[in-house]
DNA sequence: GATGAATGAGGGTTCATTCAT
DNA sequence: TATGAATGAACCCTCATTCAT
């Protein structure tokens, strides 16, 4: 094999391991993860999987950064200069579809925050950022009248709420709404539902 | 000690060790969380909760009897006939209220919603009908034009949604709002926030 | 068994496993020692020895503690007002009994010594303060004509070599020798032979 | 390449990687040490070194053979004919100033004499003959009355002990003599103490 | 000649649990 | 009631080595 093809196929298994390893820790917890495990979602041994890894804190802690790098890159290039409609409608309708598509990546997230977000209070800082500077745009809508007083970041948080809420809950809203199966659960049905809140619920009175 | 006294101290040791397992299991979900580990949360021996305790596996399934029970009773004889506003302000606030003082109970029910609620599935019938009578009054209000057409089941699932996060991701909250730690997350404040946003959502148009 | 039972059963085992520690860190080093072979050697079961020690580490520590403590007491109220002779007699005396009879501890500290002495280094100020001390009393004797000028600190190193020597390499002065086991090491033996090369080696010209 | 420079090249690699093996097995013992740290010591991957040699086993007794072989060649032509003073004299000298440049070497030996010897048992019967021989010269050097009487082979086992000492204990003598390193200690002092000792200690009486 | 991939064995340690008293 | 002892299974990870190019 070619030194490009080989290093294809390391990049190809080690994608593999971290959509695995996603998946178990969203499943287990840091600590309830074994590697063990996530050898077996990657249908590899595990001395294959130690191979390719250099220790269970790293995996996760690359797995996370990964997480973070995907949101930043979902919510790149949304206009928010026409307005709370057009912007509030493309950015929960995107967060909805690549939750619903993916939801251990949101329950992952989550999970390291239930447990005190060790490894991620390191990263999120640009997050931290990005959401006072979207908050400085909220307050320039409330400013010119287009929506109600509203505090813009706890705006933010409900927002996010809303929407990952249906990857942490899945089967309990499959359970509810009598579905069969995850795969029922329609994210623009969702998105519809969730911006007519939203939208409604910032309303000038 | 009396007969009666014996079962009162261990019907405290026995609390105490739930409140430790919530909090262990909060922390990192069920195969994560060791015995050693809510032994030390209830400041005993690991023998010592083995002594008290059948195994893990009951511990656990009994903690989340005792929540689903717990919730039921939080949410018990709140008017619904008064219509939408008084209704929503007290069980947003009671919801509240109640996940901010107690978030690891928050926490332990939603881990075990993202491994697929393998212990739930059994527990949560009575849940379902709750909600289904609820959607059934919240048709009414409909009908009656008190509230803008919706989806009544989605509806309980986003308030729900809306509260819960507070206590799974309260780490996150305190950190984009500035604050120093959890303690300063005002449960009234954010009841306002939730309330009017849920009530100008649902307002007719 | 009553609580003291216990604890002297509890000690028991506790010394065995030491000794077997002992005789495993001496042959092997500290990382080529394993816990299975220790608990071989202690005739116990590997998850019975992990039941009493708390790490390999730890156990390590503990083996080097006691060997200082025991050096230290071995040479303990050696009389040194009575001139070089006795003193060295016995002090030589002692310390090739000891060895001898202990081969494995002399090893073990030699080899935490080649490997630089990490855990050690913590240990032995007090031992450095001792030879220090020793070094006065032979300066006196050197200033009473009793001895010859000598380096007091290398000659306390060069005694600790000459009996040092006959644990660390025993099996090949058996070998030399011609003598079938370590057995037959007579310690009275050795210690004429060292006592007399010293003291001849320290006559005043 | 040409064919000569290639096997120059194998060579000194092969020598690189045993210098390598002789620091590693000195520092942690055969069994613990390990190829990934030879090849670290050696600067190559554990791979290559896997390359080159056939196994661990092999490459510890390489390394030991090797050992043998310089310490029989570092005494190679020593004039005995001249008596005890310039023989000892050249001896110890040669002994320290080796040992002192390199320590890993004498602890390697030293670490596999302190396991039993399994390896070395092979490969020292003429060590012994020659040790036996040295034997003789000594006897005569009894019977002309130049040194005192004194069993010839334990003699020779002390100067040994007196000379490695410095090797496998340096840290500890660095230490002592409240010295900043390795490199401080001086060959030509440490020769004339031990000759000083070893000469006065054989005088005639 | 050299290097990535892979693997079975074993490393130290923690796990939930049972036993004995 | 309570606690020390004990154990088999599983944990994450490193080991020396072999295979395939």
């Amino acid at each position: 094999m070619s030194r490009v093809d080989l290093a294809e196929k390391r990049d190809e298994i080690l994608q593999t391991i971290r959509d695995a390893a996603i998946a178990e820790f969203a499943a287990h917890g840091f600590s309830g993860a074994s590697t063990q495990g996530i050898a077996a979602r990657a249908a590899i041994t595990k001395n294959r999987l130690h191979y390719y890894i250099t220790s269970k804190d790293d995996l996760y802690a690359d797995a996370l950064r990964y997480i973070v790098a995907l949101w930043d890159e979902m919510f790149h290039g949304i206009d928010m200069t026409q307005g709370p409609e057009p912007f509030l409608r493309e950015y929960i309708s995107r967060k909805l579809h690549h939750v619903l598509a993916h939801p251990e990546i949101a329950r992952m997230f989550t999970a390291e925050i239930m447990r005190g977000a060790p490894v991620l209070q390191g990263l999120w800082q640009p997050a931290r950022e990005a959401t006072l500077r979207a908050a400085q745009v909220v307050e320039g809508w409330v400013e010119a009248g287009l929506i109600r007083p509203i505090d813009p970041i706890l705006l933010q948080m409900h927002i996010w709420a809303l929407t990952q809420h249906h990857a942490l809950h899945s089967v309990e809203t499959v359970f509810m709404l009598g579905l069969s199966n995850e795969a029922e659960l329609d994210p623009d049905r969702l998105t519809e539902e969730i911006v007519a809140l939203v939208l409604n619920g910032l309303r000038p009175q």
